[in-house]
DNA sequence: TTCTGGCACTCGTGACCATTGAGTGCCAGA
DNA sequence: TCTGGCACTCAATGGTCACGAGTGCCAGAA
């Protein structure tokens, strides 16, 4: 087991790491850490973290840095969240009361999260799993042409064509959009598909096969929709680790543009705060990254996630913190409008 | 003036530089060229050369690289336009005709180009200043709250909520809706303001200022909305140059994250096919790449651009040819929806 | 049992230096 | 006007060497 000094050791290691972007060495962490020990004692412990796998020497007569291991142990034992300061608090307030629609919302909450972390920020778009259906318009475009526009009560708009198999009157159109509203309204998504289920049945007989084909649009776009989108932002902030591992920074950038990895990078966390490190990311061109995500949402049930990707060498307090902190402030947004 | 020979030398220059990344000599330009000539006279081209400002010499004792004034002439009279080959053109037609909507579009033809041209790919949203108006929905959500949803003849949908200054009926809503409809609908946004200027004189007192304030909100929204919305990708190219200028790439990529520089970027240029090569970009960042730039549109007028961004050493021919025949076949797929 | 100081060892880093070779400018002659 | 020759420059390469941060190990102190 290791002992409260080791574990301070180590936090030691992790902290000058983090700050310095150097290996640090047992003397150097003496003289800057209060450890009331001599540097061999630092010594013996320090190989006692390796044999266990908590830190590594890049090479021999170096110092040490920390493993994916060693950073694990510091972000679930060692490290608190550190909330931020009450300035900062109010500027992501004020930030994000000034966005107008939920693109500006996402579009802010992005710029802001890089901002703040100094890393490639990650906002998913509020989910339409658990979304109701607010309104469903159809437009009459061409003879048998229709538009159908889906409006969610998070604000989303989708919309598609329907070519219909023979053309419809506006005013059964209009019946259609009035019986259609009357019953999904209000609705969640997953419950729509029943209650419009005996929809068709009630109209005429020529009109039924238009009926039937614009409510199976219906029924894919709310299944379509439900694979969210996402927004990414900071990606310059990458560069500031050039110099480390310029040749790491390319599958970054590539995984970064897969919208379906970041999904499921997203998507695999519960919705509370989680951290993956380094190798614990399943896609590979993220091994050497950390990425720290949490769920937000309007009311009690998280809607969506959001995070941030950097370097597994970052400042995970402050980053957790950050993060924490934009979550619930977006929540909070989302709610009032 | 420059002799057809030393013209050649510049195209030499320009093909040996693009192809290898490395700073090129005389003896092997004529190595690989057939230039008829000793490289002793290659030397003197490449004094005069030199001298007009068309090449340089990163050191001294080493080849030549074209300075950008180098690629300007290069362009302008010595490449043509390199046309795709016809499976390359066909898959280019596969990919984007399976587009769905206009997110689609525009998301596959952000990364076609970037794909086509292995650079960074800008593609404007289609404009809605040339925009015709399809249809205007008003749909009421409580009982002085209306949402107004504007769709575009481009397959835009837009949407604001309007705050109403007194309650309104049903009945009004619907009759607004109809006479705005009628009024609108295939009118330009440009023509919409006077079309609407006089319709709250033949509503009842009561709803006058409702219906001032939702005229109000969708002149604002065609006004907003024709500042354009655009979407990037294949940043992961950049890092293709990583090795070359570890420190440029940066500031692009802190230029590629700002909406406005880019949409300055491409809307500085004529709607023809532009290249801005290095310093002749205006933004600082990018003062070491080039951009390549083509209008593009469903008909005969262009409703936006699009185009890549890559390192002043691009190859000029086959990028100018991969974003026209883009630009082409996308105006063909907004055309033909 | 645990900590400490000392000591020999490792090895990356940076300075210095010589060599190499690609590339240049210039000039005399074809 | 072109060509071949020649001397020169200088980045890149690679080898040597001293330095120093850092380590592991061990004997002795607490």
């Amino acid at each position: 087991m290791l002992s409260e000094r080791r574990l301070e050791v180590l936090r030691a290691i992790v902290q000058d790491y983090v700050g310095t972007e150097e290996p640090v060495g047992s003397k150097a962490l003496t003289e800057r850490h209060r450890l009331g020990v001599s540097p061999a004692t630092v010594r013996n412990d320090m190989a006692a973290l390796e044999d266990e796998g908590f830190i590594a020497q890049p090479h021999t007569s170096a110092g040490r840095i920390p493993t994916d291991k060693g950073y694990r142990l510091f972000v679930d034992r060692l490290a608190g969240v550190k909330p931020l300061s009450a300035p900062e608090r109010r500027a992501i307030q004020n930030f994000l009361d000034s966005a107008v629609d939920l693109d500006d919302v996402v579009g802010r909450t992005v710029r802001l999260l890089a901002q703040l972390t100094r890393q490639v920020a990650v906002v998913q778009y509020p989910s339409l799993t658990r979304s109701t259906v607010r309104h469903v318009e159809l437009l009459p475009l061409a003879v048998a042409r229709v538009m159908l526009v889906l409006i969610t009560d998070t604000g989303r708009v989708e919309q598609r064509m329907v070519d219909c198999p023979a053309p419809i009157s506006d005013d059964s159109l209009a019946d259609l959009r009035a019986r259609l509203n009357s019953r999904v309204v209000g609705r969640r998504f997953a419950d729509v598909p029943q209650l419009v289920q005996d929809l068709p049945e009630s109209f005429e007989q020529e009109d039924r096969g238009t009926v039937s084909t614009v409510l199976a649009t219906l029924l894919e776009t709310l299944v379509e929709e439900t694979e969210e989108r996402l927004m990414i932002g900071g990606t310059a902030n990458l560069t500031r680790f050039v110099h480390d591992f310029p040749l790491t920074i390319r599958p970054v950038l590539e995984a970064l543009e897969e919208q379906v990895v970041l999904l499921k990078l997203l998507g695999e966390q519960d919705s509370g705060m989680t951290v993956r490190i380094g190798h614990e990311n399943a896609h590979e061109g993220l091994n050497s990254t950390s990425v720290v995500a949490v769920g937000y949402g309007s009311g009690d049930e998280a809607v969506a996630k959001l995070g941030v990707v950097g370097p597994t060498r970052m400042d995970y307090p402050g980053t957790m913190g950050a993060v924490r902190a934009v979550a619930r402030y977006v929540g909070q947004i989302l709610a009032e409008s």
